[in-house]
Parts: structure tokens; sequence; C-alpha cells
DNA sequence: CTGTTGATTGTTTCA
DNA sequence: TGAAACAATCAACAG
């Protein structure tokens, strides 16, 4: 079976064949202030998973084998053992949104003004940005 | 010394 | 709507 490695996913394949030849250039950022993405929920699986691998796994040093790995294990787990991930990847999506929000508030208060309010507009960014710190409960 | 590569999937973003 | 790029990581190699 594999003349033809199904299909339903086509997208996906085809698409990562074509961005890993891209990725040579995406280190040009012009904007210093822009957020980056948040994590995907594997990415925050993979945060604890490294770890878990560079235990088991102390020798290995290259970074496309707990890749590998994670994605094989990734696939392994259900929604359920996602949820907490996913829930994760959420908050880091709500995060982000909210910095955008500071990022662009930022800059409309520079482009707008960038000498006589530049400190009241400063102060309201600083409240925002602190919005909401940190819970941690288990 | 600096910068890219390698590999994963998910999310983000533009047209 | 879909294609394209980029998110972390870290060691190693290339120029």
């Amino acid at each position: 079976m594999k003349g033809g490695e199904s299909k339903a996913e086509a997208t996906s394949t085809d698409q990562r064949l074509k961005t890993r030849g891209r990725k040579a250039g995406k280190k040009t950022k012009k904007d210093p202030n822009q957020p980056k993405r948040p994590p995907s929920a594997f990415f925050v699986f993979l945060e604890d998973f490294r770890k878990e691998f560079n235990l088991a796994n102390p020798n290995n040093k290259s970074v496309a084998t707990v890749g590998k790995a994670a994605g094989a294990r990734w696939k392994s787990m259900t929604d359920e053992d996602k949820a907490p991930y996913v829930a994760k990847a959420e908050s880091r999506k709500t995060e982000y949104i909210k910095n955008v929000q500071q990022y662009n508030l930022k800059l409309a208060s520079g482009t707008n003004r960038e000498e006589d309010d530049s400190d009241k507009s400063k102060s309201e960014v600083d409240e925002a940005v602190s919005e909401e710190e940190a819970e941690d409960d288990d």
C-alpha cells in the first residue's frame, strides 16, 4: 500500500514539502514589537515531551528525533490526553491576542503622538499589560 | 562568529 | 478558501 500514501491529507504533506524549502528566509522580522505566534497545542505538549525525551535519551542531540517521536506520540494521544495541552494553547492564543492589541495600541500611540502624550499613552498600555497575570493553580 | 538546517504539528496570516 | 510561513529547540555544520 504505498502507492499512494493516501491522500486524505494531501494538503498537509504537500504544504510541508514546500514550506521546508522556504523556511530559510523566515528570519526577516521587521516589526520589533510584533508578538510572535502562540505555540499550538502540539508545541505545548512538545515542551513537556522534550523534557522526558531528554531524560530517556540524554545522548540524542538531534531536534528532529524529538520532533518525530513527539509527532508519533501526539497522534497516538487521544483528544482527552491532548485536552490539557489544547486548553493551554487556547490560553496562549488569548494572551497573544491581548499582545497584539497592545502592540497596535503602542503603534497607534506612537504614530499619533510620540512627543506629547507619550507618557500618558504609556500608562494606558501599562495597565493593559498587567491586566492579569498568572494564575497557577493546579 | 553567525546563521541555517533538521523535524514535528498547529495556528496564524495574507490574498 | 487555501496555500504559505512560522512557532520552539539545540546541536552541529557551513561560509
